[in-house]
DNA sequence: CTGTTAGCGCTTTCAA
DNA sequence: TTGAAAGCGCTAACAG
């Protein structure tokens, strides 16, 4: 199979000369004189030699290379994060490694260990749906391998994450409706267990409570972030025996298969929708050219986290740490910040 | 840094035995009685030992890895094949690295050079639009490395690929249109260097060929797949001294930004619209919820890629390796890996 | 500036 | 069933 591996003693042989120095011309020592260096560079390009990382990051046990988890990569924010950690981490001589969750903690769990296997110099997570268990984690720890969360986090103290602020985007996307005169909002929840919807769902009923409007626990429905849910909840709430009048969904594609539904049977939107969530730019100009706006914010959050993973927030930035940055994402309002928090 | 490091040989002296028999029994030997199996395992459990892949690859001088490479993993099709991808090689034990060219020749080829350090035991590969220039997949070719083209194919000859039957499906939606009485057809087409997109071209022609419809020069219009391009290219056409009353575009992002455009500008769609290419799922459903057909195609090709490099192509089709799998599309009439896209 | 030597952590002969 | 020894390809002291 593998017949023309050139290795650095091939070409040392050839050239009567010892590997080391090989090696040496290879990462462009200076401490190789130039007239050696070509004539191995030479001979190494004619040989079609290509350096055996293996065998260089094992020896130098440093990969340069970081893991990334997120649920699916065919989700709108998450690529358009991996774009953004990939531009990060390239500038800083790394490379990336993607793999999906597919929502489930079992994988999840599974390309840890084989990220770890693969001593990877650090990791960025974005959690599946699935995790509750946090042990995983953990074992990054203890290997000392850093690792950011950004967006879909943990609750684990003391621990690096990249997110906006999803109580206070829920809370004035929610805000807005009662503004519009909404008294009956209903709304579309993600999975409990993860942290951004809670805050999400937090930040709802905290401003009903504020504004004196009564919470009604039918009014919330979850979903397990699929298109399809929106429908389904929709269905839900026009079978109700009153009224709703405004709608705020905590994730952007349940608010799309939603209002898809609504269009499909006619009917007529409820007075009005919120969305907190980055929604797939091409998806929304579609609905509603209107909606494009900027969308940077997945890319951006990539970038920090990224840096923040590599400590390498920018002199800027690094007051901000601890402090709120303020993004631009497709909520009424336009905007809702983003919380890095760093730790040691 | 990298305190933790348990390695076979800490278990060995732990237990008191050797490193190779610690070896044996990490991977399931048979050949290591079941106590002292167990006993190893215990321990390595307890000290969170993980295995240095980097040293067991190097060692094996083989990864178990695919490298993938794609323009960009944010647009749909490519996302459902690497969906595709990674079940097919987990299937048989191999992980998978993602990466993305970004459309850059460049980029593309540092990120072979990237994969052949790392010696990956495999590449799907789907090119950049820019890749005109075919030397890095040689480079692949010299060391052995196998690879398989999907979608974005080269015209190398000896070369396993998966890819539709581009020039069917572009003759069957222009005819589509003529059925239709159009007759000024408007083509929107991609990037001319990459054989999908010229056999598109060609299907059109042809199509108008055989109907005897005269070919227009200035009905044509190249693209390089930005949804942008879709309101640019309609600009032009409405700007023609004729009436032009059928469109089939090459591709869909594309098409999705001519529609909008259109919408937009309250202008009312031609008489029709054909679409080659694999819609987002959700874009499309928005666009018109009947559009929302089974989208397998990406996941099914990215799958018999797979199998095709791994050589686990159901049956024993060895023959058809290094010669062009064709995967049967059809059109309007069946779910399938390629549609056309119809709207009023 | 170049060579010698050792060893990263693992697997795999070959012997016992 | 286990051990001893060699070596995958590279880098990094240390010497010269």
């Amino acid at each position: 199979m593998h017949t023309n591996e050139v290795t650095i003693h091939d070409i040392a042989e050839i050239l009567g000369i010892n590997s080391s120095t090989v090696s040496r011309a290879l990462n462009n020592s200076p401490r190789v004189a130039q007239k050696t260096k070509d004539k191995i560079l030479k001979k190494a390009n004619e040989l079609g030699y290509q350096r055996n990382d293996l065998a260089s990051n094992l020896r130098k046990s440093k990969t340069f290379t970081l893991g990334v988890i997120v649920p699916r990569i065919s989700r709108h924010f998450f690529s358009s994060a991996i774009a953004g950690i990939e531009e990060a981490a390239f500038k800083e001589g790394y490379n990336v490694i993607i793999c999906q969750s597919l929502e489930s903690l079992e994988r999840e769990q599974s390309i840890i260990n084989t990220l770890v296997a693969n001593r990877v110099d650090g990791v960025l997570i974005s959690i599946s749906m699935e995790t509750e268990n946090y042990k995983h984690f953990k074992g990054l720890e203890q290997r000392n391998i850093p690792f950011v969360f950004f967006d879909r986090h943990c609750n684990i103290s003391k621990t690096s994450k990249v997110v906006i602020d999803d109580f206070e985007a829920a809370y004035r996307a929610t805000e807005h409706l009662i503004q519009q005169k909404s008294t009956e909002i209903a709304h579309f929840s993600g999975p409990q267990n993860l942290e951004i919807y809670k805050n999400r769902f937090k930040g709802y009923k905290a401003a009903l409570e504020n504004y004196k409007i009564p919470f009604r626990e039918e009014l919330v429905i979850a979903s397990s972030l699929m298109e399809d849910d929106g429908a389904k909840n929709i269905k839900k709430i026009l079978s109700l025996p009153f009224q709703v009048d405004g709608l705020f969904c905590a994730n952007d594609v349940v608010a799309i298969g939603a209002i898809q539904y609504l269009k499909k049977i006619g009917i007529k939107i409820p007075e009005d929708i919120a969305i907190v969530g980055f929604s797939n730019e091409t998806t929304s100009s579609v609905i509603d050219p209107a909606l494009t706006t900027i969308h940077q914010s997945g890319f951006k959050i990539g970038q920090i986290a990224t840096n923040l993973l590599l400590d390498k927030i920018s002199n800027d930035d690094k007051k901000q740490i601890h402090e709120t940055i303020i993004v631009k994402t497709n909520l009424i309002e336009r905007k809702s910040s983003l919380r890095i928090e760093k730790h040691e």
